[in-house]
DNA sequence: CTCACTATGTGAAACATTTAACGACTTATG
DNA sequence: CATAAGTCGTTAAATGTTTCACATAGTGAG
């Protein structure tokens, strides 16, 4: 597959997935076509933007008309290589492991969790969600070319854990801690950060008021 | 509070708690200055754009020095509101909703999950993580003065629910359904997708390959 | 077949964010 | 005290992203 489409903006790359589930909700209810406006209703995204957006695969819709979804949901599922499953580890079967463990990302998706492992011995042996929990001791032996990581583990085993992942093939990680971790320049690394997100959205509640609330009349 | 400071780019802004929980671990440690590159390393952020962050609230170090721990960390205390405590209710004590109610989100940070509704009679009447689950019929009349809520109910009961609690008074909602809430324009709605933040990772591994792996020699 | 309408795709402008570069001042050192 | 080294605060440039606005082309009703 071309890697030479490198030129599209992040912040295009991020919505795709947003597009993509939406998309499917339309052509599960059966809807033929779709128009930039509406879709922005849909996902919160203005339309030009999206026309942008589409616009950096080429021209994907037709004047007048819009998109056919049908058409649209197709490219998509090549581009996001939906056809695919890229398969995950998830490192900590703690409360948030084990809320993801028990949700199902392969609904909607191309992802699916397929090892779980832990440190406390009383989880090993263990089923959450499907997926069996390992030892962390034998991680290098069970990874196998698993190269997408979820850490979820207390952040004072984060920057450990990601060096023994790095060494054992994985190439991007999920990090779930508090924990900023180095890693070599080829390994991707997203953080989400729980706490800063809701310490985020109270600063932003009580430094940039929005419109006036509107009592009811 | 002077809320004239409407000026600080929201990028800033959503660095500021990340930039907090670093200095008070600096604190904790005995650390009395700190540069911008040093934090730059901790935190992964480009010292120029700390130094840019920092010098919108005024000149908060000293050339040739740095910055002084214990003043900056005092100064964002401030800034991010840490004195108070903010309240937050959250809805949905699934997978997800349990793993945030054990979490102790007031450990570095000013915001407590107060009150928390579930829908299962099985759970009401619970304590999860120290916090007593109610009825969601009940919201309206128990959920009080409380302004933040965390949404972690199925995504077919988001929108309705975010109506009510829009209408029980709530300005602002972290939500973490997959489905995209219409609000009025006065609540601040901020999401967190998490389904769409592992596709993306595996999006960018595939097509924004970073530098190549280093075999080891 | 015609024509009013609709909605795309995009050039250009606006806006936002990051990064480079450096003068000015501080501290440390001999 | 003079000088070297360090680090801020900031101006300006570079980069990235969103939005506007409209020519254009295809649609669909009559
Ligand atoms: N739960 C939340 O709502 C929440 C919110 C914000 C941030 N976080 C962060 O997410 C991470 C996980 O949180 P949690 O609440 O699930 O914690 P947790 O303590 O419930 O789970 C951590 C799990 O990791 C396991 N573990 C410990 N060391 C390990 C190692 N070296 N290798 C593999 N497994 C190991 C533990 O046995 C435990 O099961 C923490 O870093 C936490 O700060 C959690
Ligand atoms: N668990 C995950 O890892 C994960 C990942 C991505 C997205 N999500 C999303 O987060 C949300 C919650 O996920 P979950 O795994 O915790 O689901 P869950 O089914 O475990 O929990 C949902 C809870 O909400 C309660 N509920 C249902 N209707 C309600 C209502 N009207 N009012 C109050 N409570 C109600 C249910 O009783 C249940 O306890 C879902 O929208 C899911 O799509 C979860």
């Amino acid at each position: 597959m071309d890697v030479e489409q490198t030129k599209i903006p992040q912040a295009t790359a991020k919505r795709l997935p947003l597009y993509y589930r939406f998309l499917n909700n339309l052509h599960s209810q059966g809807k033929l076509r779709v128009s930039s406006k509406e879709l922005s209703e849909a996902v919160k995204v203005d339309s030009a933007t999206i026309r942008r957006d589409f616009s950096y695969f080429g021209a994907l819709g037709k004047k007048g008309y819009g998109y056919n979804v049908e058409y649209l949901l197709s490219f998509f599922r090549k581009t996001l290589d939906q056809d695919e499953t890229t398969e995950v580890a998830l490192i900590g079967v703690g409360n948030l492991g084990t809320a993801f463990l028990n949700y199902n990302f392969t609904k909607n998706n191309n992802t699916r969790i397929q090892i779980a492992f832990d440190a406390d011995h009383s989880r090993v042996g263990t089923e959450v969600g499907g997926v069996k929990v390992e030892h962390v001791d034998d991680l290098e032996d069970k990874i196998g070319r698993v190269s997408v990581a979820i850490l979820t583990v207390p952040s004072a085993a984060a920057q450990g854990m990601a060096e023994r992942l790095v060494e054992a093939g994985v190439t991007a990680i999920l990090n779930f801690t508090p924990a900023r971790i180095t890693v070599p320049s080829h390994v991707r690394v997203h953080h989400i950060d729980l706490a800063i997100e809701l310490q985020a959205l109270v600063y932003f509640l009580k430094h940039y008021p929005l419109e006036e609330a509107v009592e009811e009349e």
